[in-house]
DNA sequence: AGTTTACTTTGGAAAGC
DNA sequence: GCTTTAAAAAGTAAACT
């Protein structure tokens, strides 16, 4: 009987110890990339329903950690990219995707994938463009994912052609390498991007 | 209903040859055969009509992959059996080739709004992040089979062992798409 | 900037780490 | 889980010219 008992505080401890460190390797990384208070306490919940629904079988704290700080993100709308939380992580970019699409399935979490249009106030913000500007790319987002000009790329690229238009369209002109470089794609991307953008959606753009 | 050309691109399929095959004897002799034993276990033989490529292991047992039909695969086979017949090396004469997977496509002809589709077949029955990958993941049951669903309207339709599972699956899924009003 | 090569995803078998 | 094989889809990336 005391054996158990005491085998039952062991796990205990290792139980509190791990929770522990994966809290604060939440924290350590929620830090580094500047979220919210409110994204952590999410990404707190997830973490901890992965737990207690034994997720983390076979795979490492760190990794569930990251998932769940990248689903958070994109649940509170603030999405950051899987090579953003992998720069914070000891976990590799294609582990975080894997155990995310995991623990999303697991937990019933119900994601569509994210808008580009969620990408444009940090891109923004970080390229230091007004409010006219955010409001004009998303108008071209919104655009063009009624006509189906989305399905199959990726967000941060159509968000970075859709604000390198917008930049040029209000004056606020920014370069193609400024805009990619805050987006986290390359030129090539955004040139492919925004002559599809323009052209379907008849927008004229002069260089 | 129409009739969508499914095109066959990949059959792996395995079969066993013989037993206690002496690798570095066919590594020896035949001059672009590929066996890095630290590596991979399985030496490689490419066949160039029907091209193909083989992995022998030394158990026999051996995988054919990148035909493009179920009969090349075993056209495949019985050529790798005979230049290891050739070496002298002892081997069964009618080795019974296993298709495992089939791997094909297809063109439903419309361009699709995977997120709709997302939606319209359930977040719980899909996969689709097109931040990693451009084409909407869907596991069918019947025919157990997955298919990568694209924004032009092609597919891949992989995991099935019989070309009809191919067929099946796209004929289910351009009948879900249209009761669901997204093609 | 245009071209080429290459990596992302899916499935399956093989022997061994 | 990984290693190796082959092939398609479409997007993105990197290396060259």
């Amino acid at each position: 009987r005391l054996r158990k008992w005491q085998r039952r505080i062991r796990i205990s401890n290792a139980t509190e110890r791990n929770l522990a460190f994966a809290l604060s390797e939440l924290d350590r990384m929620a830090s580094a990339l500047g979220l919210p208070k409110s994204v952590r306490e999410t990404a707190a919940v997830i973490y901890r329903k992965a737990v207690e629904k034994n997720l983390i079988r076979g795979r490492s704290i760190e990794g569930v950690v990251a998932a769940a700080l990248y689903a958070a993100c994109r649940q509170a709308g603030v999405p950051r990219t899987l090579d953003e939380i992998a720069t914070y992580s000891r976990v590799d970019r294609k582990e975080i995707g894997r155990t995310y699409r995991f623990i999303a399935r697991e937990l019933g979490l119900k994601l569509l994938p994210t808008s580009p249009a969620d990408y444009v106030p940090r891109f923004c913000a970080a390229l230091g463009l007004s409010g006219e500007v955010q409001k004009k790319a998303i108008e071209i987002i919104k655009k063009a994912e009624e006509k189906e000009l989305t399905s199959g790329r990726g967000p941060t690229g159509v968000a970075a052609a859709a604000i390198y238009i917008a930049s040029i369209l209000t004056g606020e002109r920014r370069t193609q390498r400024e805009v990619a470089e805050v987006a986290g794609v390359t030129e090539v991307t955004i040139r492919n991007r925004y002559k599809e953008l323009a052209e379907k959606l008849g927008i004229e753009i002069i260089l | 209903m129409k009739d969508y050309k499914i095109k066959i691109e990949n059959v792996v399929a395995s079969t066993q040859i013989g037993e206690n095959i002496d690798l570095n004897k066919i590594a020896r002799e035949i001059k672009d055969a590929e066996y890095k034993p630290k590596q991979f276990p399985g030496l490689v033989l490419r066949t160039k009509d029907p091209k193909a490529a083989a992995l022998v292991f030394r158990s026999g047992k051996v995988v054919c992959t990148g035909s493009k039909s179920v009969e090349d695969a075993r056209r495949a086979v019985k050529q790798v059996v005979n230049i290891i017949k050739s070496l002298g090396i002892e081997v069964y004469d009618d080795p019974d080739v296993r298709v495992q997977n089939i791997v094909a496509s297809a063109d439903l002809g419309v361009d699709l709004n995977l997120n709709a589709i997302a939606v319209g077949l359930g977040l719980e029955n899909i996969e689709y992040e097109p931040e990693q990958f451009p084409g909407l993941v869907y596991r069918l049951r019947d025919p157990r089979v997955v298919v990568l669903i694209f924004g032009s309207g092609k597919m891949v339709i992989t995991g099935g062992k019989k070309p009809e599972d191919a067929k099946r699956a796209v004929e289910k899924i351009s009948e879900e798409l249209q009761a669901l009003g997204l093609m």
